[in-house]
DNA sequence: CAGTGAGCGAGCTTCCGCTTGACTT
């Protein structure tokens, strides 16, 4: 073999293969190889940051193959990603290949295509070492400032918590959306609207002014009653509309979660699946730049499809000048290409980017609006209403980029009106409107603005959200809204009618809302390392991050200077820092005199009676998850403390009503059933009697066949992963061919036979 | 699988960013 190249990414790897000949093996490292390991902080902070760098158990196989190839080849070319992380690739496959400088090329290109791959060929360079040195600054202060502040939590918080660079400040965004909207106070004002029968269009025009009282509504209305109205002025403005950019990463999930309902992980999976199918370019990226091949190839499809008169070649840069330009936007490999095979999702995500992408290549839609004001004899104030008309379509013929904004009004044609006409008026209404609090987070919109924020990468967008989560940080959930009333009146041919309306408000599909902990995590740190949860904090050492990579500054002093103070910071803090619990007095217990307060304790949200310091031991009981921390009352505390409860009898067993280690439960004898979303506190015995029989109904839905085996009870049950066989506590698979009815105790016994013998998972990750 | 919350102390937890499968029984 006479050339080996390395690329991250093995569907890329296949790509380059077919460009560069028999000459050529193309292979992967697929991503990293060598990192911190996980187990220490693996920083020498007494010796200049020496990382130690090993290779990852899962990386192990992968590096002794490229040690394999890279042997018997003439020359290696290392083939990452231009940017940061893809120079540190490239630099630790030449250390942990032991590579020679003189059989080493480097290269790099931003388009998988042939000319640009041959173009890379003839062009290499050596490995950048200021970038790599950018790159380890990077990956040391992320491990400082992780492994340094947990600690610190799990100490004056609860264990097992986590803080970091990036999902630190992702959880603060949550946490102080949600006390906007916790403390919002709406303002209400009466918009006035006036429906005309012109030529049988209905046109609906709204008054210039909003009352602040329906007092002033009502006057105003009443004056309409015996008023005319007639077009005051008319105005047509031309105006257009211009495409969105290709997809980013960023950009792709926003809209995949608008359109398509998809969350972000499930955006990632399903762009995965085109990208190793060969239907799109790379989904992790932060550019919106297409090829010249790409651009003309659109061109040509739109040409084909709408007419040449529809077409405009627009070339798109990125607003940041930090971006790491790796890979192209995010488009379909073959432009002529309308349609993938594969399942809905695919397809529909397929056909948002085709549509997105040729939509970037096609004119501007130019628009016609009109604005009419309406006057009314009765008053100096004037209605106006306005319409727009589509003159062109352009890239609307395609595609249109959805919005986040739900309240937006949509604005029709208007029929033709002239200056001095009469209009009729069908009625007229006036209606009280509330202001609307923030809006909280999706995980889309959350993306947006961790990108806006320049915080994480697109690779991680997706997996810092599940961190939060899994972390108890965040939670995904809808909201029930409330009943609110509104004040309405109403002028039409029976005169005015005035009532007080009801709307829902507050009602929210599934959104991002913090829990406790991350409520009382967030202001910990805030208060006590607010330079690492400022906003702008990876803005800030991203500079810097650039003068390392420009070869202005030296890596070690960078983090130096930053590790110093941040050291002393985290001493300090677990030395000093109390507690956090975000502990609230809720008042006094009447029986015992005591004080009641609700705090976060080792195992969650709870309550307690009474101080520690006391003699008398503290009471304490569980707070359900649903029920906030911060707004339990008095009186909830005090009915936790009547946990557990009972219910009643059941076929000779008592019913106990309490709340474990896994949430509120039913104990009937010796087995538990959750009750899920009711109501521990009111639950019924014939709602504990339901719950258990449908636990039983369940049970016996998962066994499929039972046999005895001398001793032994051999079962085939229905698990989460599928059919199984169950003998005691140990578990084996069964074939994916096997209809599971089917198997008689022989088959088991042989499957059973037949499994492999495996080391337990923690077993392995010991002996490292 | 279902009784904890103080403090003691064993040993454990933890970061971000680059890539895919392996595989849960």
């Amino acid at each position: 073999m006479k050339n080996l190249v390395i690329v991250e990414s093995p569907a890329k790897a296949k790509t380059i293969e077919g460009f560069l000949g028999k000459d050529f093996t193309v292979k992967s490292s697929f991503g990293h190889i060598r990192d911190l390991p996980s187990k220490k902080l693996s920083v020498d902070v007494e010796n200049n940051y020496a990382p130690d760098y090993v290779i990852p158990k899962d990386k192990e196989s992968v590096v002794k193959e490229l040690i394999k190839l890279s042997k018997s080849a003439d020359l290696v070319w290392l083939a990452s990603d231009e940017d940061r992380e893809g120079e540190a690739i490239s630099w630790h496959l030449k250390e942990a290949l032991g590579l020679k400088e003189e059989k080493t090329r480097r290269i790099v290109f931003h388009e998988i295509t042939k000319s640009a791959i041959l173009n890379a060929v003839e062009n290499p360079r050596t490995i950048n070492t200021d970038l790599v040195n950018a790159q380890q600054a990077r990956r040391i202060l992320d491990r400082l400032v992780g492994y340094e502040l947990s600690p610190v939590l799990w100490k004056k918080v609860k264990p097992n918590l986590s803080a970091g660079r990036v999902q630190s400040v992702s959880v603060r965004i949550i946490v102080e959306r949600e006390r906007q909207i916790e403390s919002f106070q709406p303002n209400s004002a009466f918009r006035v609207l006036a429906y005309f029968n012109v030529d049988g269009m209905e046109v609906r025009a709204e008054l210039s002014k909003r009352f602040d009282t329906i007092e002033e509504t009502r006057a105003f209305i009443a004056g309409c009653e015996n008023a005319s109205f007639s077009v005051a002025d008319l105005q047509k403005k031309p105006a257009k509309r211009t495409p969105a950019a290709p997809f980013t990463t960023s950009t792709l999930q926003q809209e995949a979660s608008r359109k398509l309902g998809f969350g972000v992980t499930r955006t990632m999976r399903v762009a995965q699946d085109l990208y190793e199918q060969g239907s799109i370019t790379y989904m992790r990226t932060d550019s919106v730049n297409l090829s010249d091949l790409a651009l003309n190839a659109a061109k040509d499809e739109i040409v084909k499809l709408y007419g040449a008169e529809y077409a405009k070649t627009r070339k798109y840069s990125s607003k940041s000048k930090g971006a790491q330009e790796a890979h192209e936007a995010i488009r379909p490999t073959y432009m002529d290409k309308k349609e993938v095979k594969g399942d809905a999702a695919q397809q529909r995500l397929y056909d948002m980017i085709w549509k997105r992408t040729i939509a970037s290549q096609m004119e501007d839609a130019k628009l016609e609006r009109t604005t009419v004001n309406v006057s009314v004899s009765s008053s100096e104030i004037g209605f106006v209403a306005q319409g727009e008309v589509i003159v062109f379509e352009g890239f609307l013929k395609a595609y249109l980029e959805g919005t986040d904004d739900e309240t937006e009004d949509t604005k029709g044609m208007l029929p033709n009106m002239t200056v001095g006409q009469d209009l009729d008026a069908a009625k007229v209404e006036g209606i009280e409107r509330f202001s609307q609090p923030p809006a909280r987070y999706t995980e889309a919109s959350l993306v947006k603005k961790l990108e806006e924020l320049g915080i994480g990468r697109p690779s991680t967008y997706a997996p810092t959200i599940n961190t939060i989560i899994s972390r108890n940080y965040v939670v995904k959930e809808g909201k029930e809204g409330v009943e609110r009333e509104y004040g309405y009146i109403l002028l039409d041919s029976n005169g005015i009618k005035e009532e007080v309306k009801t709307e829902i408000t507050g009602a929210e599909k599934v959104k991002l809302f913090p829990t406790d902990i991350g409520k009382v995590v967030t202001d910990f740190l805030v208060e006590n390392f607010t330079e690492i949860l400022d906003y702008n904090f990876t803005a800030q050492v991203e500079k810097e991050f650039d003068e390392i990579a420009d070869g202005q500054k030296e890596w070690t002093s960078m983090i130096d200077a930053f590790y110093k103070p941040f050291h002393k910071t985290t001493v300090h803090t677990a030395e000093n820092a109390k507690k956090a619990t975000g502990e609230r007095l809720l008042g006094v217990d009447p029986k015992s005199g005591r004080n009641v307060y609700s705090r976060l304790g080792r195992f969650g949200p709870m309550v307690q009676i009474g101080e520690a310091e006391n003699e008398e031991k503290p009471k304490f009981a569980s707070i359900p998850a649903g029920k906030r921390m911060e707004e339990v009352t008095l009186e909830e505390a005090l009915e936790l403390f009547k946990l557990p409860r009972e219910v009643g009898e059941f076929e000779g067993e008592k019913l106990t009503i309490g709340i474990g280690k896994y949430g509120p439960y039913v104990r009937h004898g010796k087995s538990y059933v959750s009750i899920g979303e009711l109501d521990p506190m009111t639950i019924t015995k014939e709602e504990s009697i339901t719950l258990i029989e449908d636990k039983r109904d369940e049970l016996k839905k998962m066994m499929i066949s039972e046999f005895k085996d001398g001793e032994d009870v051999v079962q085939v049950k229905n698990g989460r992963y599928g059919p199984y066989i169950a003998v005691g506590k140990k578990n084996y698979r069964i074939p994916k061919e096997t209809e599971p009815e089917s198997l008689t105790l022989a088959d088991c016994k042989e499957l059973i036979a037949k499994a492999p013998a495996k080391p337990k998972r923690g077993a392995v990750r010991k002996k490292k």
